[in-house]
RNA sequence: GGGCGCUUAGCUCAGUUGGUUAGAGCGCAGCCUUCACACGGCUGAGGUCACAGGUUCGAGUCCUGUAGCGCCCA
């Protein structure tokens, strides 16, 4: 808590150095340790996205993470216990890339750990890979990891955010592989995770499946197709594709139930051209007539509408891209691939097998055009193709044996629940729902890499050395985490692994957002008592970008796992862009680094400018907002001595009995309320738009106005009113302010109080206990409207704002004519006046008369 | 193609349920070295609120349409 002392202040209030002195103070008070005994109803706990430590700090971070502190940092000065715990999300292939580009390797899973591997100097980037171990690889993900993590830790320090550090997590780290195995088991037992051999969407280059939620579209360059199918009765159907190279894959055409053109032929047969194979015409919505012909061919797989058509229309599989991205051996005598005409099939795959798409691609165009099928000339166009979102090759469709989350037979649940999550701006929820809705594959899970947490599973192998996918070994939940790749289930022997009769480790290691996904499980320790305290978690803060990804993917886990959202409210943090509203990106080479801007400015100031940007916008990085930013620290520290300057010792807020006072104090009150609001509404930039605006009117005008008056005698009930009111304002509207510069504020604060102002509490009407004006700010606005003019008149003259004025002739409607006599002798000691008249009239007007002009 | 958001001063942006003369900061210009603050203060100029209709006593605000920008989804 916090008390009132003697104050103490320094003869040159400065910001600068306030960080390093009040980050450590903090600390060593473990000011931000949360009470693992509060109960829940007075617990605000936060899931805070950990950072990706092998990305680059950019000044994104500091900008949400602001905006996360701030709403930490009042509703702690609220009475709320915060959780507030910080990770780190170093599992997965970011960080893999980091390690192999850093140290210069590569992993191999087929050597074996080195115990005497020696860390590698930092690689220059462009010589050949090392390949090394698969365990010596994850130490050294584990080693550049710790590393960053204290660049990160160091940021967040520097920034203020008030995190409590004892409750540092990482994904990677035991506790998380256990949680996140846990709850892979409990969805296995439910049958909310299934393993199947299905269509996956696969990197050729990573060599790893990726989800739906990692694609992104890119516009490329290609070429339109038009190919010739025979009819089997004589005649053609003509297609349009771009993806010529697929043909030996096609299983069906496709055209749309309306189309007049096709009706008749669907339900037909016609034959692909160079491999004879038969495939049906069929019917489906999706098909659209006016692409191309209007008649499409349908390969397993060209893209995510061929397995769309292949799953509703019950069409057969003729997979050949493999893992590697080449094309795989055919047998075109064989059930599987049908032909007519096997021997000349065979001959035209020849030159199909094992070459890349590219290539292949070129050898059936030449084929298509010696036999007669291609109708014309190629002709190119642009149109957007699928990649990884990390990837350089488009992505390919393969077949292979995968672990998939049902999300899309819980879609209607999962929309309810993006219903039932209140989202700051309300119309982020849009985002979530369009994603829902565009749903069309299970979340794979799998990936087939190194660095993340294995799947805990094992299974038996036959007689024949095959796995047997149908009767999986399970882990005891007491023993997680595992890794079946050294563990052994329960009932085997070490020595039984990969032989006939023995068992094998599942090789995959989950998705990182199978794990990600499950930060307010991994923060909130569940399955231990903190959990009760924490969960469901109050606040979820992240940015846009990561709705269908981070955001999605959580809320599909606390739906499986506990029957309900994660998260009560969701605050979407928009982009940061450049100087020139562009978003910043490595590639474009625009992105900037916080340090040097803390650094120049001041962590208040960078603060300053991250709060300004509304929930949800996306907001350019604005040196001129810091530098206000950090005036207004300045104006903190100083109004704040000037006011412990006027206090002959501690003052009663029941001596505010001047009008003008009481008036202050009202609006300031009214102030309160509606920095409140907006806060308790996850609007921080309103609330602090709202106290400064009002901050600096207390500055320039009634600070002014008092100042005289409390230079007074001690006795004096007016000199007491006023410095009541200065204490008291300066004490509500430091607290107002701390959320935002917490340096500043907590500097200003501790000059009279004992305890930080960040456990101060919030402030609230009962700290008002005066009488309040009826229409706060009817003596106050007049009376600074008049020290205006008086003010502009000086300007004008361009005389010193001391300058004499002989006569001040005031002419206003009665109301304010009455608010101007109330505090007349503060607007006369404030503008230097001698010869105050009031007159009654229609409309406000003042006459300014100067001791010179006089003359 | 569907959805969401934006368009207000030179720049960046506020403007809560419709209600006097549309606001702030920066920038610009002028002034004041004032006993909290020169890492300062004061004052000023500057806007047909994207465009076109409509509802209303009254529209930056509500409705319809158009244009441009951005994002999300397909």
């Amino acid at each position: 808590m916090t008390t009132r002392r003697t104050p103490e202040v320094p003869e040159h209030p400065g910001v600068d150095g306030l960080e390093a002195a009040w980050i450590d103070r903090w600390e060593a008070e473990a000011l931000y340790r949360f009470d693992r005994e509060a109960p829940r109803e007075r617990v605000y706990s936060i899931d805070t996205p950990p950072p990706t430590v092998s990305g680059s700090l950019h000044l994104g971070h500091v900008f949400s993470y602001t905006h996360t502190d701030v709403l930490a940092r009042f509703w702690r000065m609220r009475g709320r216990e915060v959780f507030y715990p910080m990770g780190w999300d170093d599992n997965g292939l970011p960080t893999e890339r980091r390690v192999e580009n850093y140290y210069g390797v590569r992993c191999d899973p087929s050597l074996p750990w080195d115990p005497d591997f020696a860390v590698p100097a930092p690689a220059d980037g462009k010589a050949a890979k090392t390949p090394i171990a698969r365990k010596n690889f994850v130490e050294l993900c584990q080693r550049l990891t710790a590393a960053d993590e204290q660049a990160f830790k160091d940021l967040w320090r520097h920034l203020g955010i008030s995190i409590d550090w004892s409750l540092e997590y990482a994904t990677i780290g035991p506790e998380a592989q256990a949680i996140s195995q846990r709850a892979f088991l409990a969805m296995l037992a439910r049958g909310e995770v299934y393993a199947a051999v299905a269509p996956t969407l696969w990197d050729v280059d990573f060599r790893t499946a990726v989800s739906q939620a990692e694609l992104e579209d890119r516009e490329r360059p290609g070429f339109a197709h038009r190919v010739a199918f025979a009819r089997e009765h004589g005649g053609t159907i003509e297609i349009e594709t771009t993806r010529p190279e697929l043909l030996a894959s096609c299983v069906a055409l496709v055209v749309h139930p309306e189309d007049p053109r096709y009706r008749d032929l669907v339900g037909t047969s016609v034959l692909t051209p160079l491999f004879a194979v038969p495939v049906p015409v069929v019917a489906h919505d999706l098909a659209e007539p006016d692409k191309g012909t209007g008649a499409a061919m349908v390969c397993t797989f060209g893209d995510l509408t061929d397995v769309t058509w292949w799953r509703e229309l019950h069409l057969a599989t003729r997979a050949l891209i493999g893992r590697d991205g080449r094309f795989a051996p055919a047998d075109f005598s064989s059930p599987e691939f049908p032909s007519r005409d096997p021997d000349a099939a065979q001959a035209a795959y020849a030159a199909l097998e094992g070459a890349t798409v590219a290539a292949a691609r070129a050898a059936v165009v030449d084929q298509l055009r010696a036999s007669g099928a291609l109708l014309a000339e190629p002709t190119a166009l642009t149109h957007p193709v699928k990649f990884y979102e990390k990837g350089e090759r488009p992505l390919e469709i393969v077949t292979s044996r995968q672990w998939f989350v049902a999300t899309l037979a819980h879609r209607a649940q999962l929309l309810a629940r993006g219903e039932q999550l209140a989202w700051h701006p309300d119309y982020m929820r849009h985002r979530y729902a369009s994603w829902v809705q565009g749903l069309n594959i299970d979340w794979n899970i799998s990936r087939q890499r190194f660095f993340g947490v294995p799947f805990p599973v094992w299974y038996p192998l036959d007689e024949q050395g095959e796995p047997r996918y149908d009767a999986p070994l399970l882990p005891d939940l007491a023993d997680l985490p595992i890794d079946p790749s050294s563990d052994v289930p329960a009932g085997y022997r070490a020595d039984q692994r990969g032989v006939p009769g023995g068992f094998v480790g599942d090789p995959d290691v989950m998705d990182t957002w199978a794990t990600s996904s499950l930060t307010p499980e991994i923060a909130g320790r569940w399955g231990t008592e903190l959990f009760d305290h924490v969960y469901p978690m109050d606040l979820r803060p992240q940015a846009h970008e990561i709705i269908r990804t981070w955001l999605f993917s959580s809320v599909v886990r606390a739906h499986f796992a506990h029957d309900g959202l994660p998260w009560a409210h969701a605050a979407i943090s928009g982009w940061v862009l450049d100087p020139d509203r562009k978003k910043m990106s490595k590639s474009v080479g625009n992105v900037v680094t916080p340090l040097p801007l803390l650094e120049r400015h001041g962590a208040d100031a960078v603060r300053y400018w991250a709060a300004s940007g509304r929930p949800g916008t996306d907001t350019a990085i604005d040196e001129a907002q810091m530098r206000n930013g950090r005036r207004l620290a300045i104006k903190v520290l100083n109004v704040t001595k000037f006011v412990l300057g006027r206090l002959a010792g501690p003052t009663d807020p029941s001596e505010v009995t001047a009008p003008l006072d009481r008036d202050l104090l009202s609006l300031l009150a009214d102030l309160v309320a509606e920095a409140t609001a907006a806060l308790a509404a996850y609007d921080y930039a309103r609330a602090l738009e709202r106290v400064e605006a009002f901050f600096w009117g207390f500055c320039d005008d009634y600070v002014e106005l008092v100042k005289l008056r409390a230079y007074g005698e001690d006795a004096d009930p007016a000199t007491r009113s006023a410095r009541a009111t200065l204490e008291l304002a300066t004490s509500v509207l430091v607290r107002l302010l701390a959320p935002f510069l917490p340096f500043a504020t907590e500097e200003a604060w501790r000059w009279w109080h004992e305890g930080s102002v960040h456990r101060a509490p919030w402030p609230s009407a009962t700290e008002f206990a005066f009488e309040r004006t009826d229409d706060p700010g009817e003596v106050y606005h007049p009376v600074a409207e008049v020290l205006e003019a008086l003010r502009r008149a000086k300007s004008t003259a361009k005389v010193s704002q001391r300058a004499a004025v002989v006569r001040l002739g005031v002419v206003a409607p009665r109301g304010t004519l009455h608010a101007l006599t109330l505090a007349a002798g503060d607007l006369e000691a404030a503008g230097t006046v001698t010869g105050l008249e009031l007159a009654e009239g229609a409309a406000l007007e003042v006459d300014v008369v100067l001791a010179e002009a006089a003359n």
